[in-house]
DNA sequence: GCCAACGTTGGC
DNA sequence: GCCAACGTTGGC
């Protein structure tokens, strides 16, 4: 089993609207980024665990925990026209986007903010990819004991 | 709104 | 294959 962090912008996808969606369960789509791709194609297995992590807000941080309830299947937002997401370059046959289902498990009783996140992070959190100078992952694997640790501090 | 850091594109 | 230009992310 995998633990990881997935972030979303709370304007465009926050918890509360996870919450709202129905049986609490949502397509993880947009993601267009080869390395998160990859991630999530390749190494997300049913029943992963994924801190949800709010990103360019005040404050960001992790703010709950989804289950990966639908394995890698493609991101059909990708041939939309339409749609924000939509790439030119993307094949339907040979299809280059992907996405999982999500299941919100539960909110966490406070978020645990990105400031807090790094008081820890020259011990406890020292490799957490999150906390990495420059770091743009929006989907990115932690350690089992990264992931006691910050439930040890909510 | 700024801007550093990073990923992607495309000319060569 | 290199790398400049460009677009995006995301903290501040």
């Amino acid at each position: 089993m995998t633990f990881w962090l997935i972030k979303s912008e709370p304007t465009a996808f926050s918890i509360a609207d996870l919450a709202n969606s129905k049986n609490k369960t949502t397509c993880w789509d947009g993601v267009r980024n080869y390395q998160a791709r990859n991630f999530m194609r390749d190494d997300m297995k049913l029943g992963d665990v994924a801190f949800f992590y709010h990103s360019s807000c005040e404050p960001a941080g992790i703010v709950g925990i989804v289950e990966i309830v639908r394995e890698a299947y493609p991101d059909d937002t990708a041939l939309d026209k339409h749609n924000k997401h939509f790439d030119a370059k993307s094949d339907p046959k040979s299809p280059r986007w992907f996405m999982v289902d999500v299941k919100l498990k539960r909110k966490l009783k406070r978020t645990i903010s990105l400031a807090e996140l790094r008081q820890y992070e020259q011990r406890a959190l020292k490799d957490l990819l999150l906390l990495r100078k420059g770091n743009r992952l929006s989907i990115m694997p932690i350690t089992k004991q990264q992931w006691d640790f910050i439930l040890s501090i909510e």
